[in-house]
DNA sequence: CCTACCGATCGGTAGG
DNA sequence: CCTACCGATCGGTAGG
């Protein structure tokens, strides 16, 4: 997921591969404020300059371009948030770094219209086809994750081992996208400190806890 | 926001009026599911049977049958959700009412695409205009609404009142809207439950509480 | 409520 | 990577 798409080990892309990544870093950003819908081939030509065919050589049809536009942005997310997870210590630190990782991401606005996966997952979740499929796949990774992250911490003795795995990872990720959403929508930045709070609740963390 | 745009007490509607209803019942459904942009004045007039132009002429303009669905979708909310809270007594009974009429409200797949508002706010919340600050008002009146009773459930004696009200609002609202998305996405119908168990946890209810 | 239309834009193709 | 195009559909209007 987090790959792209070149398989050798060259440094210097195809000249072709490059003008393709422009297009997308691009795209990815469109898509997460009007969505992958939103996203038109003559709006994307005209923001980047050049012609709607010169871009659509670069991809086979729409829907081949929305589902490298979500290979994109799990590549930046996996840069962004999973990435600065694995450098903290596994067990509650690395549970920590996540979330600390996670509401920078929203916060900086990585992607110009808030979380890109909860923009377009929820876009999609009544359209089937590939997009909706992929979504879907990426979202399941991304909770069986968190909850990979919440039982080695419990295997660390650093979290209540009573605690359901699957059930704290629902709730870290509904109150995340709790804070992404009223941010979004209500431009509030305290929706960030509320999502921050509950989540130190339920990891039965006093709030007094270091930077974070 | 409750009330039709009829503004007196005549049970007989005018027939034009008739014609507008049935639109919008269509269209809500239509905009839960493909969003308020994907609801397109072609595919609502398919739908009905009817010529886009005479469809048209109920509404001025895109964005005046776009306004008047939300106010469509909030009368719904209100009947389904907000009035099976009020019959219940003020306090915690009040708070589970409601809870348990929101997830049977997403149960039922009231609305086609689950939840009206998370579709349509999420997808509107980078698209400036009058459609994006009724959505964004609409949010703003349930959140503070949900936190009046999180208050008078305090009120009550009935719920610890060191709890910060609009705290557990976001934290609550955040949870259904986790549930309603891994519901949507998933087809998972184990979300109710999880959003269930961690809303009743935050309310310190013991999980086997009468029949919710 | 209809037919008949408008210019603009959609995704996509032909041919170079 | 371009120009030049395709049929379909978009929101919206004229006129009845």
């Amino acid at each position: 997921m987090a790959q792209a798409q070149t398989p050798g080990s060259s440094r210097r892309k195809a000249p072709g591969q490059q003008t393709r990544q422009a297009i997308l870093q691009v795209a990815v950003d469109i898509a997460s404020a009007e969505g992958l819908e939103g996203l038109t081939i003559g709006r994307l030509a005209a923001e980047l300059g050049m012609s709607k065919s010169g871009l659509f050589a670069h991809f086979g049809s729409k829907q081949d371009l929305q589902l490298a536009v979500i290979e994109t942005a799990c590549a930046i997310f996996a840069a962004e948030v999973r990435q600065p997870a694995l450098t903290a210590p596994v067990g509650r630190a690395r549970l920590l770094a996540l979330c600390q990782a996670w509401f920078s991401f929203v916060e900086r606005k990585v992607f110009r219209g808030g979380c890109f996966f909860a923009a377009t997952s929820i876009e999609f979740d009544s359209r089937p086809g590939p997009v909706r499929d992929q979504l879907a796949q990426v979202m399941k990774g991304w909770l069986s994750w968190l909850e990979s992250l919440i039982q080695e911490a419990q295997e660390a003795g650093e979290l209540n081992p009573n605690l359901e795995a699957a059930q704290l990872a629902f709730e870290i990720h509904a109150l995340m996208w709790g804070a992404n959403w009223v941010l979004q929508l209500h431009e509030d930045p305290q929706a960030i400190a509320r999502a921050r709070t509950a989540i130190l609740h339920r990891l039965e963390i006093k709030l007094s806890v270091e930077s974070f």
